[in-house]
RNA sequence: GCCAGCGUAGCUCAGUUGGCAGAGCAACUGAUUUGUAAUCAGUAGGUCGUCGGUUCGAAUCCGUCCGCUGGCUCCA
C-alpha cells in the first residue's frame, strides 16, 4: 500500500519504494531512489521503505551510484553464474568499477574465451528469472560461520578485516549469497544489457605474494543502444591504438632484436618528436629557463649521494664497470642539474636558477608493464629543475602551473584535474625534513593552485617520502585520462648535496628545489598525441604537411615546382609522382593523414593555380598557390588544431 | 616478475583428424596517362618466433627460451 500525501510526492512513513514505483509507473530504468527534502540527500535501495515522511526521486543510469549499483548487481550475476557453471569456485571481490565491473575468482579452471560466452548465457537466464535480491545483516560470527560452511576463504578474510563496529551485510539472490555492503537494484531482471569483456590475471588484494586469481571483466548499460555504443567507442579506442597508428603511418618501431621497451623513431616519427622538442626549448627559454645537457652515465657513488641507489636500485639497471669504478646509466636528470648548480657559489639574487633538459633516461621496468610507447625502459623526459628562494617558491610553482596549462592547451587538452599531493599528518617520520619545511611547501603548493584558480583534490598521504606535490591528469578526446604535468618539491636533494645559496646576509642558506615535467616523457606523450589525433596531427606537427600530386605525367614538371614553392616557404611538401591515378593518390594521402592534397592538371596548369583538398573537409576547389601558401603558413605559425579553412 | 592468451610473407589473416605453406594489400616489372578514397596483368617474397622432443612424417602434438597482448603492481 502506497501512503503519500499529497500529488508533489511527499511519502509517509512505511511506504516502500517497490509501491512508490509502481504507484508513480516508473519503469526499471529507475535504479535508486534519493530522499531529497533532507539536508545530506540520502540515496536508497528501491528495496528499502521510507522511515520517515519525505520527498523521494528517481535515481537513473546516469547518476553515478545507481550505475553503480546496477553494474555491482551485474558482478554478482556474473558470479553467481559461475558458481552455476564452475561449483567449487572460490570468490574474491568483485565491485563496479568506471567502465562496467569485475569479478575475482580462484578455480583450477582456466577460463577462456568459449567460458564467457557460456557464462553469459547463464547469466541471461539468471536475469530472466528475475529473481529478487535480499539484504540480511549479520553478527560477525555468524557471517565468519556462513563464508567458512559455503567454503570461501577470501570472504571469511575480508570479514575479518573490516573494522570494529562495521555493520556486516550479505545480499542473496536466488541460491547465491555474497558478502556485501550493497546498494544494489531489487531484482536480477533489471540488468537489460551487459556484456563480459576479458579475462585475466590479478593478485589476491593486489599483493604479488598471494594466490593469482582470475579475473572477468565485463560491463552493463541499461540498453542494447548503450551497450552497443560502448563497444564502438571500444573499437574507436582499439583504431586509434598508437601501436597500430604509429607503425602505419611510419612514426616508430620496437625491434624484438634491440630488446623490450626501447623505441626506434623513424623520420616520420622523429619530425614530429623534432617539432614539439623545438616548440619546447624556445617556450622554456622564453620563460627563463636554461637548457643544458647532461651525461648518460654517471659515477656510482653520485647515486648514493642522491639516494637513488638506496630508494631507487630496483629500478636502475646494474652498473658497468670503467677503468676502476662502477658508472650507472642514469634514470634520471636530476643529480646533474644538481652537479651544475653546485659548480659555482650562487648568490640569492641569481635565483631562481632555471635548468631544464631534454634528458634520456632508462628505467628498468618489469617485463610484463611494457605497453607501447606509453610504457618503456628508455625514454626522454622534458625535465626541469628550478632551484629558488623559499619566498620564491610559490611564484615559481605559479609559473610552472602557467607553463603547463599553455602546453596542455597548445596541444589541445582542454580538460585537467589537479591533485595535491601532501605527507600522512598521522606517519610524519617516514618523511625526510622538518615539519616547518613541509608546511611551508604544501602550503605553497596549495597557495600556487589557488593563485591559478585551479580546482584540486588533496591525496593525504600520496606525497613522496622527499616533499609535496603537484599532479595534473590530462583528458583526451576519448575521454581517457593520462598523466600529465608533475610538480614535486624536493626538500631531499639539496640536503643530500649540501647546496646553498649566499643571501643578503652573506651567509649560506639552502635553496628549494622544485622538479617538474609538463609533457612527462617524449615517448608517452607522443603515444598519446597519436590516440589523441588518431593519427591525424595538427598540421603544425603533421610530419608530411602537404603533399602535390599531378592528375598525370604531363603534369609532374608543375607539380614539382608548386612543391618547390612551398618547400622553399618552410612547409613540409611532398610530391607523388608514382603512375597510379588521382583517385589511388588521395587515397594513399588520406590513408596517411596527411593535412592538404594539391592536385594540379591542365586546368591548374593553365590557370596557373592548385587545386586544394584538406583530409577532413574535402574538396577545396581551385585558389591561388600564394593564397594557399600564406594561409597554410599562417594553420602552422598559430599551431592551430583545426583547418584554416574550417570556418570559410 | 606473475596468470592467461597469442606468434605463419613488410601488413592483415587462411591453413580440416599431423601428409608438398596459401590469399588480399604492400613491393617489384610491364601496360595504362589517368580529375578528388583502390586501373589491369605478371614477378618475387616464408628456417611457419627460438631451441629441443614425440612421430615414417610437425606450421599443426609436447617442452624450453624469446617476444607480443590483456591484467595484477609501479610509474614519465
Amino acid at each position: 500500500m502506497v501512503k503519500w500525501n499529497d500529488q508533489s510526492g511527499r511519502f509517509i512513513k512505511g511506504s516502500a519504494f517497490l509501491d512508490v514505483k509502481k504507484a508513480f509507473g516508473w519503469k526499471n530504468d529507475v535504479l535508486m531512489v534519493q530522499i531529497a527534502d533532507e539536508a545530506q540527500p540520502q540515496v536508497l535501495e528501491l528495496r528499502e521503505a521510507v522511515d520517515r515522511d519525505c520527498v523521494v526521486e528517481p535515481l537513473g543510469f546516469e547518476d553515478e551510484k545507481a550505475r553503480e549499483a546496477l553494474r555491482h548487481t551485474a558482478s554478482h550475476v556474473l558470479a553467481q553464474a559461475v558458481k552455476r557453471l564452475f561449483p567449487g569456485t572460490r570468490l574474491g571481490i568483485g565491485p563496479a568499477i568506471e567502465d562496467g565491473f569485475y569479478y575475482d575468482f580462484d578455480t583450477e579452471h582456466r577460463f577462456s574465451q568459449e567460458d564467457l560466452a557460456d557464462i553469459e548465457k547463464e547469466m541471461k537466464r539468471i536475469v530472466k528469472q528475475n529473481l529478487p535480491i535480499t539484504r540480511e545483516i549479520m553478527s560477525r560470527e555468524e557471517a565468519r560461520r556462513v563464508f567458512e560452511e559455503a567454503g570461501e576463504p577470501y570472504k571469511v578474510e575480508l570479514i575479518d578485516e573490516l573494522p570494529e563496529g562495521e555493520q556486516i551485510s550479505i545480499y542473496r539472490q536466488g541460491e547465491f549469497f555474497d558478502l556485501c555492503a550493497g546498494p544494489h537494484v531489487p531484482y536480477t531482471g533489471y540488468l537489460k544489457a551487459f556484456k563480459l569483456l576479458s579475462v585475466a590475471g590479478a593478485y589476491w588484494r593486489g599483493d604479488e605474494n598471494r594466490p593469482m586469481l582470475q579475473r572477468i571483466y565485463g560491463t552493463s548499460f541499461m540498453d542494447k543502444e548503450a551497450l552497443d555504443a560502448h563497444l564502438a567507442r571500444l573499437e574507436e579506442i582499439k583504431r586509434r591504438d598508437h601501436r597500430r597508428l604509429g607503425r602505419e603511418l611510419g612514426l616508430f618501431s620496437i625491434e624484438e632484436e634491440g630488446g623490450p621497451g626501447l623505441v626506434y623513431w623513424h623520420p616520420k616519427g622523429a619530425m614530429v618528436r623534432e617539432v614539439i622538442e623545438n616548440f619546447w626549448k624556445e617556450e622554456h627559454r622564453k620563460r627563463g629557463y636554461e637548457i643544458v645537457y647532461t651525461p648518460h652515465i654517471a659515477k656510482l657513488d653520485l647515486w648514493k649521494v642522491s639516494g637513488h641507489w638506496d630508494w631507487y636500485s630496483q629500478n636502475m639497471y646494474s652498473p658497468m664497470d670503467v677503468d676502476d669504478a662502477k658508472y650507472l646509466l642514469k634514470p634520471m636528470n636530476c643529480p646533474f642539474h644538481i652537479l651544475i648548480y653546485k659548480g659555482k657559489t650562487r648568490s640569492y639574487r641569481d635565483l631562481p636558477i632555471k635548468y631544464g633538459e631534454l634528458g634520456t633516461v632508462y628505467r628498468y621496468e618489469r617485463s610484463g608493464v611494457l605497453h607501447g610507447m606509453l610504457r618503456v625502459r628508455g625514454f626522454t623526459q622534458d625535465d626541469a629543475h628550478v632551484f629558488c628562494r623559499p619566498d620564491q617558491l610559490e611564484e615559481q610553482l605559479v609559473e610552472v602551473l602557467d607553463l603547463a596549462e599553455f602546453m596542455l592547451k597548445t596541444f589541445g587538452y582542454d580538460e585537467y584535474y589537479c591533485m595535491l599531493s601532501v605527507r600522512d599528518p598521522e606517519n610524519k617520520e617516514s618523511y625526510i625534513g622538518d615539519d616547518e619545511i613541509w608546511e611551508q611547501a604544501e602550503a605553497a603548493l596549495e597557495n600556487a593552485l589557488k593563485a591559478k584558480n585551479l580546482d584540486y583534490q588533496v591525496d593525504v598521504g600520496e606525497a613522496k617520502f622527499y616533499g609535496p606535490a603537484i599532479d595534473i591528469n590530462i583528458k583526451d578526446t576519448m575521454g581517457r585520462m593520462w598523466q600529465g604535468p608533475t610538480i614535486q618539491a624536493d626538500l631531499n636533494l639539496p640536503e643530500r648535496f649540501d647546496i646553498h645559496y649566499i643571501g643578503e646576509d652573506g651567509q649560506k642558506h639552502r635553496p628549494v628545489m622544485i622538479h617538474r615535467t609538463v609533457l612527462g616523457a617524449m615517448e608517452r606523450f607522443i603515444g598519446g598525441l597519436i590516440e589523441h589525433y588518431a593519427g591525424a596531427f595538427p598540421m603544425w606537427l603533421s610530419p608530411v604537411q602537404i603533399r602535390v600530386m599531378p592528375v598525370s605525367d604531363k603534369h609532374s614538371d608543375y607539380a614539382k615546382v608548386v612543391a618547390e614553392h612551398l618547400e622553399k616557404q618552410g612547409l613540409r611538401t611532398e610530391c607523388d609522382l608514382g603512375q597510379d591515378k588521382i583517385g589511388y593518390k588521395i587515397r594513399q594521402a588520406q590513408l596517411e593523414k596527411v593535412p592538404y592534397m594539391i592536385i594540379v592538371g591542365d586546368k591548374e596548369k593553365q590557370a596557373g593555380n592548385i587545386s586544394v583538398r584538406h583530409r577532413s573537409l574535402g574538396d577545396l576547389g581551385p585558389m591561388g598557390l600564394d593564397e594557399f601558401a600564406s594561409k597554410a603558413k599562417h594553420e602552422v605559425s598559430s599551431k592551430s588544431l583545426e583547418s584554416v579553412f574550417a570556418q570559410s
